[in-house]
DNA sequence: ACACGGATACTA
DNA sequence: AGTATCCGTGTC
C-alpha cells in the first residue's frame, strides 16, 4: 500500500488541484475509488463558491490547512465532499484571517469503484441495481455523481475538516498510470457557469454527466 | 417535469 | 420566525 498524497500538493490553485485529482485513488476507510471528475472552486472572485456569500466557508478556509475535508449538506438531502486547497500556503507564516487568492476547494463529482463495493452498495440499496440504464458500467450508479459518492462512502457532516493529509484512513493515492483528461463547464451552478472548471477522466464509463465538448 | 427537505444567511 | 437560496437525486 503506498503514501497517501501529501499536503504539498493541495498547496496549489484550485484549478491545477483538481485537474492532478483526476486518476488518483480516494480511500475512504474500507472503500476506494478512483476520481474521474472533479470541479474547481476558487475562494476569491467565484461566485459559486461558498465562500463568496457565507462568512462560516470563510472562516473554515482560514481555521483549516490544505487537504482537509469540506463536508456539507446540499438541498438537504445529499452530502457533498470538497477539499480545501491553499495556494499560498506555502511559506506563508500566518494565515490572515481571510481566504487568498489561490484558494479554494475541489469537489470530488465521481469515482469508479475499486474497494468496498458491497459496502457502497448496501449504503445505496434500492437504487444501485434498478436504476443502470442500458449500456451503462453496472456500477455507474454507485459514484457516478457527488451526492451518491458521499452516500456510497458513508461521508457524513461529522467528517467536515477532517486533515485528509494526516488520518492514514482517509485521503488520496497517487496516479499509478498516466491519464488523459478532459474539460468543461461546471454542473448545476448559476453563478459563474461559464468557467470550464469540471474535469474529467477521459472516455470514463464512471462520469456523472457526459461533457458536450470532449478537449 | 417535479418533489424532496436541511443548513446558512438574509430580513424584521 | 419567516424567507430565499443552494456545487442533486430519484421518481413522477
Amino acid at each position: 500500500m503506498s503514501e497517501l498524497i501529501a499536503r504539498d500538493f493541495f498547496q496549489r490553485d484550485p484549478v491545477t488541484c483538481a485537474r492532478e485529482l483526476i486518476g488518483c485513488e480516494l480511500v475512504w476507510n474500507d472503500c476506494a475509488g478512483i476520481v474521474v471528475e472533479t470541479e474547481a472552486y476558487a475562494a476569491v472572485g467565484d461566485e459559486a463558491c461558498h465562500t463568496f456569500m457565507r462568512p462560516s466557508a470563510r472562516a473554515f478556509v482560514a481555521s483549516h490547512r490544505a487537504g482537509a475535508a469540506y463536508v456539507y449538506m446540499n438541498y438537504g438531502v445529499h452530502w457533498l465532499l470538497n477539499v480545501l486547497v491553499k495556494g499560498n500556503e506555502i511559506g506563508s507564516v500566518e494565515n490572515s484571517g481571510n481566504p487568498s487568492k489561490n484558494d479554494g476547494f475541489v469537489l470530488i463529482r465521481a469515482l469508479e469503484p475499486t474497494r468496498g463495493i458491497e459496502k457502497m452498495r448496501g449504503r445505496r440499496s434500492l437504487v444501485d441495481l434498478k436504476n443502470v440504464k442500458k449500456n451503462a458500467h453496472p456500477l455507474r450508479a454507485l459514484c457516478a455523481g457527488p451526492g451518491r459518492l458521499a452516500q456510497a462512502l458513508g461521508v457524513r457532516g461529522a467528517d467536515h475538516g477532517r486533515d485528509l493529509c494526516a488520518d492514514e484512513n482517509v485521503g488520496f493515492l497517487p496516479r499509478e498510470n498516466p491519464v488523459k483528461i478532459a474539460r468543461d463547464i461546471r454542473i448545476g451552478i448559476s453563478k459563474a457557469a461559464h468557467l470550464r472548471w469540471r474535469f474529467l477522466l477521459k472516455n470514463s464509463l464512471f462520469i456523472s454527466v457526459v461533457p458536450k465538448k470532449t478537449t
